[in-house]
RNA sequence: GUAGGUAUAGCUCAGUUGGUUAGAGCAUCGGUUUGUGGUACCGAGGGUCGUGGGUUCGAGUCCCAUUACUUACCCCA
């Protein structure tokens, strides 16, 4: 049988793993620093938490786990009646799927936060840092296990939140030196232009529309708006945003935002509000990296935004991943019986950030070839193998992390390949000679100096 | 869901208008070197050319089907 994974899963290496958890810790270090305490959650839901809140495209993508003993069930002609409806169409249908793989960890963990309201301290802080799973096709930067860094707060609706998780992203993406452009938008202004325009149910529509502005210029965006009938009326009423769609939050003219909804549009007025708010906040926070610009056609398909939204774009020449997305969402614990939770927070995308990285050559050469292990011992026989257990024993005591090459052989060369291979440091060759004067050829393989040292001169050299 | 591309050794890939015994590099193992790695040289093992059918005297090469992988669109981290 060929071996095989999963399409759109991967195996992480050593060398993989030590570049993921160099993102990991400057990702998890500023959490905390922002003062976000960890939490975990299982990788299964109950399907009913996660369906209905990510669009219908997103519903799409989840991952649903086959009930376990079907064969047993009672109500077989129940089961195969339902098999038969999920053929003709997508849905849900608890006697064949009651679980299923988490989507993002927003959702599960806005079920957590109502689950232990009693015992929580709002507003909540949390971080979690964990896989989630989508059926999506996968491609170039696209997996369908990946993990998320989330950072929420949960249970204040302040926008001080939304600045100072501007803030962490400066922080973070600047420790990471990745160059990306920050895109805030916010669902009130989408709502108050969809008000305002008359057309309250097309504003998918239209963003996506205006959204290819780049691509097919400001007649072609036109004339797809009036393909979604759309009408003549309120795409006139739409040019100002198609000119104005992407603009540096600095060159923003926000008078023209307040003329456009004061009055006319209550939602759409606190969104200028907000936006207002964002601008004036953004200049005490001592921005360093990061580009942030206002971007009216970012929407975000998840439904459960409501108000401020973000997405992160990275930089890596032709290939531009957003690597970041996030936002404000002032109801999702309502649906599981807690209201009036506002909440705001992101999420790294480790896997495209790797990715991007590994494009730019930014990870420091340090992690290519470092290894963990700082010494190998060498030997020649079963007798000089196991007085190498003492001596590593009395490394290790001193937190030395040291290793003895397992496999009998006369071979040096052998053993010193190993240690060349796997980037050790450090080569201390134990033979019966060595062993009779207690002191042992300790050689650096970097420069090839070796001499003959006693235990405690060597734990003395490496501490 | 829509549209392309690819499939040959463990890995990355060559393989000409169809023509005798399908090649290279890397990796593995052995040797030059039975107490010293990264370099070098010599040698060895490893393939029903994704699968099924067709055309042909003859198919890795052409045609059809099928499966897997992959890229782009949609959407997204």
């Amino acid at each position: 049988m060929k071996p095989s994974i999963p399409k759109g899963t991967r195996d992480f290496g050593s060398e993989d793993m030590l570049k993921r958890q160099y993102i990991f810790n400057i990702i998890k270090r500023n959490f905390e620093l922002f003062g976000y305490s960890p939490i975990e959650t299982p990788s299964m839901e109950n399907i009913t938490t996660l369906t209905g809140k990510y669009g219908d495209e997103g519903d799409q993508l989840i991952f649903k786990i086959l009930n376990s003993r079907i064969h047993e069930s009672k109500n077989k002609e129940a089961l195969k009646k339902e098999f038969d409806l999920s053929l003709e169409s997508s849905r849900n249908s608890e006697e064949l799927t009651e679980k299923a793989l988490r989507y993002d960890l927003t959702v599960p963990f806005a079920r957590y936060v109502v689950m232990n309201q009693h015992n929580l301290v709002f507003p909540f802080k949390r971080y979690q840092i964990q896989p989630v799973w989508r059926a999506d096709r996968p491609q170039k930067g696209r997996y369908r296990e990946f993990y998320q860094c989330d950072a929420d707060v949960i249970g204040s609706d302040a926008l001080i939140n939304e600045l100072e998780l501007i803030s962490m992203m400066d922080k973070s993406f600047s420790e990471l030196n990745i160059p990306v452009v920050l895109k805030v938008n916010n669902r009130k202004i989408l709502s108050g232009i969809a008000e305002i325009i008359g057309e309250p149910s097309k504003i998918i529509d239209i963003t996506v529309a205006i959204d290819k502005l780049d691509k097919i210029g400001i007649d072609g965006v036109n004339i797809e708006l009036k393909e979604k009938n759309i009408s003549d009326n309120a795409i006139a009423k739409l040019q100002p945003f198609i000119n104005f769609s992407i603009i540096p939050l600095d060159d923003l003219h926000l008078p023209a935002f307040k003329l456009f909804f004061e009055g006319k549009s209550d939602i759409g007025f606190s969104g200028y509000q907000e936006l207002e708010y964002l601008k004036d906040g953004i200049k005490n926070l001592g921005i360093k990296h990061l580009k942030i610009e206002l971007d009216i056609t970012l929407a975000r398909g998840l439904n459960y935004y409501t108000g401020t939204i973000f997405e992160v774009k990275a930089n890596a020449g032709t290939f531009t991943p957003s690597i970041l997305g996030g936002g404000r969402y002032d109801d999702l614990t309502g649906i599981f019986g807690l209201k009036n939770m506002s909440g705001v927070g992101i999420s790294f995308g480790i896997d495209r950030i790797y990715d991007v990285m590994e494009e730019l050559n930014l990870f420091p050469e340090s992690i290519s070839n470092s290894s963990t292990t700082k010494v190998l011992f060498t030997h020649f026989d079963a007798t000089t193998q196991s007085h190498c257990l003492q001596l590593v024993a009395q490394l290790r005591a001193n937190n030395i992390a040291c290793e003895i090459y397992p496999d009998l052989t006369k071979k040096l060369g052998k053993q010193f390949e190993y240690a060349d291979k796997k980037h050790i440091s450090f080569v201390c060759t134990v033979g019966s000679e060595e062993i009779e004067k207690k002191t042992y050829a300790f050689k650096e393989l970097k420069t090839g100096q070796q001499q003959q040292l006693s235990i405690e001169q060597i734990i003395e050299k490496l501490t």
